[in-house]
DNA sequence: ACTCTCTATGAAACCGCTTTCAGACAGTCT
DNA sequence: AGACTGTCTGAAAGCGGTTTCATAGAGAGT
């Protein structure tokens, strides 16, 4: 493999001459620059990555950090991040937390002392001090995904979930459903918490109280979805509809509900969150709360790219506005 | 950010020293080992990537260039692969081609200067040629994941495609259906063909003749298998099943048969191909034939990691079998 | 006691690039 | 003509590790 110095000699310049015209910025004379570049050309040379990296101390490269490679809720994300981050000629470097703090923890400190130039967090199981810790800590900025704290807020890309559960909540509302179940998420994460609180204030702005016995825990899962609509079939208070914390466990809610006999949205109406792609593919196809994942992604990667002086500074979105994807899930009544 | 001489002095030792201590295999004296250690940690020093890699010509990632990232197709490559590469204790650095030539080459050409230690290829829209042309100049191994290609058959994890068609088919002769049609994949794409192939071995096995009016493209894409979908019906050849190339054109056919108001598969069974989420939330769920995207995945990176020396050498698979996932979209007739 | 391994160590070269610094040269201004 | 500016260039010093090579010192063998 060519080196620098090879390109020199043909060209019959110094090393100073090739990387000035390499890199640009300065000026440098047209004889000499043809010369350069002809000797390039001529060998194939192509600049040596860790050479230029430990000269410069940038690595070209983002880091991100997801709490599940590919799932069908964050692949949008990664992929947001890579078109941005491909846009200013930089890599992605990933790295999956497998949905376990300690995994989390070390893949943080992988990718840190991999010295990618900024790094992208989406994780769901360290705590929020954790994330504000390893932001402070840091010597590289980092912005984090799909999760707002408070002590790093300006860091953040998020969804106003509260805004998300008020508007499934307020959807069925305006149909005509008076008692609404709600299927919550996993509790420890702040999304499932703010989901739950916007359909408690949804519910009060209509003067309806809330009735505890009309909440049952999915856990995101399609297993707790299932368990979840089964808890509540049993429990025989009735309701017209469901508003379901994301996606997955509305499949499995759906399912609890034709196994019981029940028909969507005829005899129940059906509300997820996500707008996942299982969204699309449930029949009846499922009214849902999207989350621009995509965006999402591609907002965190210009933040973390603009922190580095590679992408320019501009007003970046952040708090990102859910919206109500209507199928066929929600009958009026 | 402290370097190797820091320690070295803090430690009293020299800067090599200090090296073995980090990389072993050399034996150091307790005592100076000790020494190390401490002033390691007193200073939390973290060795620089850049310098080891320069120094070492080696990175510690490989790199994967995938079609698309996180499809509900693909993601699960990614993630055996990813789990692999942490496994061995290597980064991922990925790059997405978009379905076009052009970007996988620039996409390529992108990593193979980044010099991971090695890459992975899951790619749609280059050709076999190029793919073999590739390796072929590549200084550093290269494996081919979800492909065969005959060149360079003994770097590629793939799928027995041609199997995978034969076994749909078969099960679906076994269920009783005499006319079966097809909806068939991207015919540039080596798969689709295989698929086909495999169906109409399994036709000729049965003493089924060939009927090419019971074959319609559906592209891989759900558009199309809902446009082939509706071909097959308006031909007027009556058929009682139908083997879809893909699971996502399978969702389509299975919205253009509810359209037509043929219930499935009381009218009309269904068997589609890959078994990726969609495949299980459809509904009916789809019987299919499961390729195991993330042991192919894993199968690619430790072939990959072994062609450096990272993981042990040993048997891989490389072509593997196809499974048949039955569900509900399959009646005997 | 003396040579002969053998092991543990440090000095220094090297990996391939960027960047500083000083100087050569050409052109401009009195 | 002489003093200045400003532009372009090359030598050399890093960047922070790894690795080679030579050597000091400890034991072993006689």
């Amino acid at each position: 493999m060519a080196t620098i110095k090879d390109v020199s000699q043909l060209a019959q310049v110094s090393q100073a001459t090739v990387s000035r015209v390499l890199n640009g910025g300065v000026p440098v004379s047209p004889a000499k620059q043809a010369a350069v570049l002809a000797a390039i050309d001529r060998l194939g040379y192509r600049p040596n990555a860790f050479a230029r990296s430990l000269a410069t101390n940038r690595s070209g490269a983002i880091g991100a950090l997801v709490s599940e490679l590919s799932s069908a809720v964050y692949g949008d994300i990664i992929r947001g991040i890579e078109s941005v981050a491909e846009e200013h000629g930089m890599h992605l470097v990933v790295s999956s937390g497998h949905a376990s703090a300690e995994t989390e923890r070390r893949s943080y400190d992988f990718l840190e002392q991999r010295r990618t130039d900024a790094l992208i967090l989406q994780v769901d199981a360290s705590t929020d001090e954790d994330l504000s810790a390893w932001v402070a800590s840091s010597e590289l900025p980092v912005v984090v995904v799909g999760r707002f704290i408070e002590a790093i807020a300006e860091r953040c890309v998020y969804l106003d979930n509260g805004a998300g559960g008020e508007l499934a909540t307020r959807h069925l509302l305006e149909r005509g459903h008076r008692r609404i179940a709600h299927i919550s998420g996993l509790m420890r994460i702040p999304d499932a918490r703010d989901r739950l609180e916007g359909y408690r204030r949804a519910l009060a702005a209509h003067g309806i109280p809330f009735d505890e016995s009309l909440v049952a825990n999915g856990g995101f899962v399609e297993d707790g979805g299932e368990r979840a609509m089964r808890s509540l079939l049993a429990r025989n208070t009735d309701f017209s509809a469901v508003f379901v914390a994301n996606d997955q466990s509305a499949a499995g809610a759906l399912k609890a509900l034709r196994d019981a006999g029940k028909r969507v949205p005829e005899d129940v109406s059906l509300v997820g969150f996500d707008d996942t792609i299982v969204a699309h593919y449930l029949y009846p196809a499922l009214t849902t709360v999207r989350q621009p994942f995509d965006e999402m992604g591609q907002a965190a990667a210009w933040l973390a790219l603009a922190a580095i002086g590679v992408a320019e500074q501009k007003e970046v979105t952040r708090r990102f506005e859910p919206v109500l994807i209507e199928r066929d899930s929600v009958a009026a009544r």
